[in-house]
RNA sequence: GCGAGGGUGGCGGAAUUGGCAGACGCGCGGGAUUUAGGAUCCCGUGCCUUCGGGCGUAAGGGUUCGAGUCCCUUCCCUCGCACCA
C-alpha cells in the first residue's frame, strides 16, 4: 500500500460518500494569502537592495469601467509568475502597477451619462485595484501611479516645457478630422470608415495649428539603437519600417520664369532623364502660384475633391490615377527641357518634399499615369540580362542620359547627384516616413498644455512653479466645435507670465501618449513633488529589464517612449538611451469561437467565474498550460478543468505526506527507483528555470505535471516500509517553490500544511544537479538507412564497439545488417544509424 | 502589392548547432473502485495494415547516412504597412 492515500476518505468532509467531491483549493484561500501578504507587506520593494533590483513592468492600463478581462490576466498574472521566479532567485522585484487614466473613453462615458470624468475614472481605477488585488500578483501599490493625477500631470506638463526649452516641441498647423455635423474635431480612433462614428458623417480635413514633437530629429537614433535591443525582431522590424529612412536625392527644377524652384525627392536620380513632368501633391504650396489662369478652375475643383476624400478613399485599393495639368512648367536640371507640372493625389505632402520628378518608363505609378494622361515614356534604363519591358523598375545601364550613358544604375546615382550639386541644383538627402508626433488633442479629458498665448508676446510657455495646470472641473465637454476648455473662461483667461497682461491658455489637452511615454521613469520615484524624478536614483532602478505588454503597441508608444527617454538622456537626467532592455509581447486569448471577444459577438469570457469557482490560481494556471504566450489562442473550457484536476492531484498528495512523515527514514541504497526520481527532479528544475525565462509556461507547466506524476508513482512502486522519506519531502519542497510562481496562493498554503515557514517566496530557486540527469544507461535508437529499426539500451557513453555488440545480439537486426554494413554513424547517447548495402 | 510571422493527431500544444515526431494535457476507448452518479486510480490512443510492415509535420521537388528543422517552387492563414517617390 503506498503511503499516500489515493482518494479514500478524502472527499468525505462532512456528509459521507454522496457528498460532490470538494476541492481542497477555492478562492478563499486566495484571500487568506492576500491578507497575509498585505499584513506582512511581503512584497514591499526593498531599496537597500537596489544593488539586486529587477524591474519588471506590465504595461499599465486604461481603467475601463468593465471588469478586468481575460487580458489583463493574461498579461500581469504571467508576467507576475515570471517576477516571482526572479524573486525566488535572489532579486529584489520592482513590480509597479498604475493607470492610464487619461483619454477619450471616459469623456464619451460622460457626454453620454453626464458623469463626470474625473468621478467615473477614479470609481474604476477603485474598483481595478481590488480586481488587481485579486489576481495575487506581487504589485507594491506604494508606487502606483496614475496619469489624471495632478500631482503626476505636473511633470507631463514639466517635460512639455523642457521640450519647448529645447526647441522639440513647436506649433504648426496640421489637418485634423472634423465632423462638420458634430461641430467637432475628432480622434482618429473616431472615424471609422472615413466617417464619424457618433452621426456617420463623412470626415473632412480641416488646418488647425497644433502643437508637435519634433521625433523626427531622433529617426536615426531611433534605428541605429535598435539592433542591440533584446526585442522580438517583429517589433523592430516594424519601428523600423515606420520610421523609413530611405536614402536619395533632392533635385531642384527651376521654374520656367527663374522664380524658384520645385524641389524633388527621389530615391533614383539615375533615372533624372527620363523625366517627363513633376507631380505636386494636392496640398503642395506651390500648386497656386504655378497655376496658369487658364487651369485653375479645374485645379480648385480637383484640391477640393483631394480634400473631401480621405480615409474613405484610400480604403478602396487600386485606384485608377488621378491628376490635372496645373499649365505651369519647370526646367530640367540638366537638360534644360521644359517639363509640364501636374498636380495628383497619388502624391502625397507629407513625404518627401510632397513633390516628384514622374519618370514613367521606369515606375509603376508615373507609368500609369503618363498612360492615362497620354505622356511620353521615355526608356533610360536598360538592362539586356532579363525583362526590361517597361515599366521597368530595376537596376541597370543608363541609356538616353547625356553625360551618362552606359552608367551603372549605383554609380550614376552618385554621379548625377555629384552634376546636381555642383550647379547648385540638388543634394544627396535622407527622408523618413516618420513624422513629427502630433501631440494637441482638442479634447477635454487630458492633461492641459501648459502655454499661454499672449497678444504681446506671443506663445509664452507657463513658469516651472506654476505647475501644474490643473484642469479645470466645470467644463461644458459635449461637443461645440473647438476644445471644450476655450469655453471655459475662468481656466482661459490667465496673465502673461512675461509682460502681466491679459492672456489665454492653450486650451488643448496632450496625447494621452505623451503621458504613458514616461510612467516607467516615474514609477520608483512617484512621490517626488520636487522633481520628474530623481535622477540618481532612477539611473539605478532602470532601465526596465523586462517590458510585458501587446503588440498592438509595436509602434506607438513605444516609439514615443525611447524618444522621451533619448531626450532626457540628452538632457542630462538619465543615463542611458533606452528604457526597455528586454520586451516581451503576450498572445491574445479569443472567444471559445476563435475569435476576437467583444461585447457585440458576445464571446466575451469573463474571469470572474472562473476565479469564483476554480480561484486564481487554477486560472493562471491554465493560462500559462492552455497556449503558447506569445501566440495566444482560443479559450477553452475543458483546459481549465484540467488544471483544476492537477492542483487538486498535489494538494492530495501534500495532504498524504505528514502521516508518511512520522516514519523514520529508512535508510538503504539508493534504488533505481530513486535515481528516477532524481532524475524527474532535476529534469524539472533544469527545464522551468529555462523555459520561464523565454515565457515559455506551457512547457514549465507540463514540467510540474511531470514531476508530480513521477512522486505518485514513486510511491506505488515502492512499499511503504522501503521509501525514502527524507529524499520525497525534499523532492516535494522543490514541487512546491517550483509551482509557486504559477500557484503563488495555493504554494503557499500548502507549504504551510507542511509545517514550513512563511513564506515560500522566501525560500530559494531550486538548483538541479547536474549529476542527476546522467543516467547509467541510455535508450539509444538503431537505425538502418535512417529508419529506425529498434531501440536498444546501452551503458551511458558506450563506445562504437560496444553498441555493435549490443546490435549484433539483437536478432530483430540481424537480417537488416545482412547485406552489409557501408558506414556507421553514430550521435553519442542519442542513436546509431548503420547504411547498409542495398539487397 | 510590399514586409514579417505561421501551417505538426479529434483538440490545446511539445520537439532547432539536422539525430527515436507528437512531451504534457484535453477528448475518446477499456478496466479497477463505487449501491449509483461524481471523483480517483490503472491501461490504451497519429493514420493505414493482409500484423510482415507501410505511411505521416500545408502541397511538390532538392540537399543529406538522416529533414518538422536547411534550400527551391506553390498554396493557405495571421499581423503590420499600404500610391513612401
Amino acid at each position: 500500500m503506498p503511503f499516500v492515500s489515493m482518494g479514500e476518505g478524502l472527499f468525505c468532509f462532512q456528509t459521507g460518500s454522496k457528498e460532490l467531491t470538494r476541492m481542497r483549493y477555492s478562492k478563499q484561500i486566495d484571500a487568506k494569502w492576500q491578507q497575509r501578504w498585505d499584513q506582512s507587506r511581503l512584497y514591499s520593494f526593498n531599496t537597500d537592495r537596489v544593488d539586486d533590483k529587477l524591474y519588471c513592468l506590465s504595461m499599465f492600463s486604461y481603467p475601463s469601467g468593465a471588469k478586468l478581462h481575460v487580458g489583463h490576466w493574461y498579461n500581469f498574472g504571467l508576467t507576475d509568475t515570471w517576477a516571482r521566479v526572479k524573486r525566488l532567485q535572489g532579486y529584489e522585484v520592482f513590480e509597479p502597477m498604475g493607470f492610464d487614466a487619461f483619454g477619450l473613453p471616459a469623456e464619451n462615458y460622460a457626454i453620454q451619462t453626464g458623469i463626470h470624468p474625473k468621478t467615473s475614472t477614479w470609481t474604476n481605477i477603485e474598483t481595478m485595484r481590488t480586481q488587481l488585488h485579486e489576481m495575487g500578483a506581487m504589485f507594491d501599490w506604494d508606487y502606483e501611479v496614475v496619469t489624471c493625477d495632478p500631482k503626476y500631470y505636473r511633470w507631463t506638463q514639466w517635460l512639455f516645457l523642457k521640450l519647448y526649452q529645447a526647441g522639440l516641441a513647436y506649433r504648426a498647423d496640421a489637418p485634423v478630422n472634423w465632423c462638420s455635423d458634430c461641430g467637432t474635431v475628432l480622434a482618429n480612433e473616431q472615424v471609422l470608415d472615413g466617417t464619424c462614428e457618433r452621426c456617420g458623417t463623412m470626415v473632412d480635413q480641416k488646418e488647425m495649428t497644433q502643437w508637435f514633437f519634433r521625433i523626427t530629429d531622433y529617426a536615426d537614433r531611433l534605428l541605429d539603437n535598435l539592433p542591440d535591443l533584446d526585442w522580438p525582431e517583429r517589433t523592430k522590424t516594424m519601428q523600423r519600417h515606420w520610421i523609413g529612412r530611405s536614402e536619395g536625392t533632392t533635385i531642384h527644377f527651376p521654374l520656367v520664369d527663374g522664380s524658384g524652384a520645385i524641389e524633388c525627392f527621389t530615391t533614383r536620380p539615375d533615372t533624372l532623364f527620363g523625366a517627363t513632368y513633376l507631380v505636386l501633391a494636392p496640398d503642395h504650396p506651390m500648386v497656386e502660384p504655378i497655376t496658369t489662369s487658364e487651369q485653375k478652375a479645374a485645379i480648385l475643383d480637383y484640391r477640393e475633391q483631394a480634400r473631401r476624400q480621405t480615409e474613405m478613399e484610400r480604403l478602396s485599393t487600386e485606384r485608377e490615377k488621378t491628376g490635372v495639368f496645373t499649365g505651369g512648367h519647370v526646367k530640367h536640371p540638366l537638360s534644360g527641357e521644359n517639363l509640364p507640372v501636374w498636380v495628383a493625389d497619388y502624391v502625397i505632402y507629407g513625404y518627401g518634399t510632397g513633390a516628384i520628378m514622374a519618370v514613367p518608363g521606369h515606375d509603376e505609378r508615373d507609368h500609369e499615369f503618363s498612360q492615362k494622361f497620354g505622356l511620353p515614356i521615355p526608356r533610360v534604363i536598360e538592362d539586356p540580362t532579363t525583362d526590361d519591358s517597361l515599366p521597368y523598375t530595376g537596376e541597370g545601364q543608363l541609356t538616353n542620359s547625356p553625360g551618362f550613358d552606359g552608367l551603372d544604375s549605383g554609380p550614376a546615382r552618385t554621379a548625377i547627384t555629384s552634376a546636381l550639386e555642383e550647379i547648385g541644383r540638388g543634394e544627396a538627402s535622407v527622408s523618413y516616413r516618420l513624422r513629427d508626433w502630433l501631440v494637441s488633442r482638442q479634447r477635454y479629458w487630458g492633461a492641459p498644455i501648459p502655454m499661454i498665448h499672449c497678444s504681446c508676446c506671443g506663445v509664452v510657455p507657463v513658469p516651472e512653479n506654476e505647475l501644474p495646470v490643473r484642469l479645470p472641473e466645470v467644463v461644458d465637454y459635449t461637443p461645440a466645435g473647438k476644445s471644450p476648455l476655450a469655453s471655459a473662461d475662468a481656466f482661459i483667461r490667465t496673465d502673461c507670465p512675461d509682460c502681466g497682461g491679459p492672456a489665454e491658455r492653450d486650451p488643448d489637452t496632450l496625447d494621452t501618449f505623451v503621458d504613458s511615454s514616461w510612467y516607467f521613469l516615474r514609477y520608483p520615484d512617484n512621490q517626488n513633488d520636487s522633481a520628474i524624478f530623481d535622477p540618481q536614483w532612477i539611473n539605478q532602478m532602470l532601465p526596465v529589464d523586462r517590458y510585458v505588454g501587446g503588440s498592438e503597441h509595436a509602434v506607438m508608444h513605444l516609439l514615443y517612449a525611447r524618444f522621451i527617454t533619448m531626450f532626457l538622456y540628452d538632457e542630462g537626467l538619465l543615463d542611458f538611451e533606452e528604457p526597455f532592455t528586454s520586451l516581451t509581447h503576450q498572445g491574445v486569448i479569443l472567444g471559445p469561437d476563435g475569435r476576437r471577444m467583444s461585447k457585440s459577438r458576445g464571446n466575451v469570457v469573463s474571469p470572474d467565474d472562473y476565479i469564483n469557482t476554480y480561484g486564481s490560481d487554477v486560472f493562471r494556471l491554465y493560462l500559462a498550460f492552455g497556449f503558447n504566450y506569445v501566440e495566444g489562442g482560443a479559450w477553452d473550457d475543458s483546459g481549465i478543468r484540467a488544471s483544476a484536476r492537477f492542483v487538486d492531484r498535489v494538494a492530495r498528495w501534500v495532504e498524504g505526506l505528514p502521516e508518511a512523515r512520522n516514519r523514520s527514514n529508512h535508510a538503504h541504497e539508493e534504488t533505481e527507483a530513486e535515481k528516477e526520481l532524481e532524475y524527474e527532479r532535476a529534469h524539472a528544475i533544469t527545464k522551468i528555470t529555462d523555459d520561464v525565462e523565454v515565457f515559455q509556461f506551457n512547457t514549465c507547466v507540463a514540467r510540474l505535471m511531470e514531476l508530480t506524476n513521477a512522486l505518485y508513482r514513486y510511491a506505488q512502486a515502492v512499499p511503504a516500509p522501503d521509501q525514502d522519506i527524507d529524499r520525497v519531502r525534499a523532492t516535494t519542497q522543490d514541487l512546491l517553490i517550483l509551482l509557486a510562481p504559477f500557484a503563488p496562493h495555493f504554494a503557499e498554503e500548502m507549504w504551510e500544511q507542511l509545517g514550513y515557514p512563511y513564506s515560500i517566496f522566501d525560500q530559494s530557486w531550486p538548483v538541479a544537479n547536474a549529476d542527476r540527469l546522467q543516467l547509467d544507461t541510455v535508450e539509444l535508437a538503431v537505425q538502418i538507412n535512417g529508419k529506425v529499426r529498434a531501440t536498444i539500451e546501452v551503458p551511458k557513453d558506450a563506445s562504437e564497439a560496444d553498441i555493435e555488440k549490443t546490435v549484433r545480439q539483437d536478432a530483430r537486426l540481424r537480417d537488416y545488417l545482412a547485406p552489409g554494413v557501408k558506414k556507421t554513424i553514430v550521435v553519442p547517447n542519442k542513436l546509431i544509424n548503420y547504411v547498409v548495402n542495398a539487397q
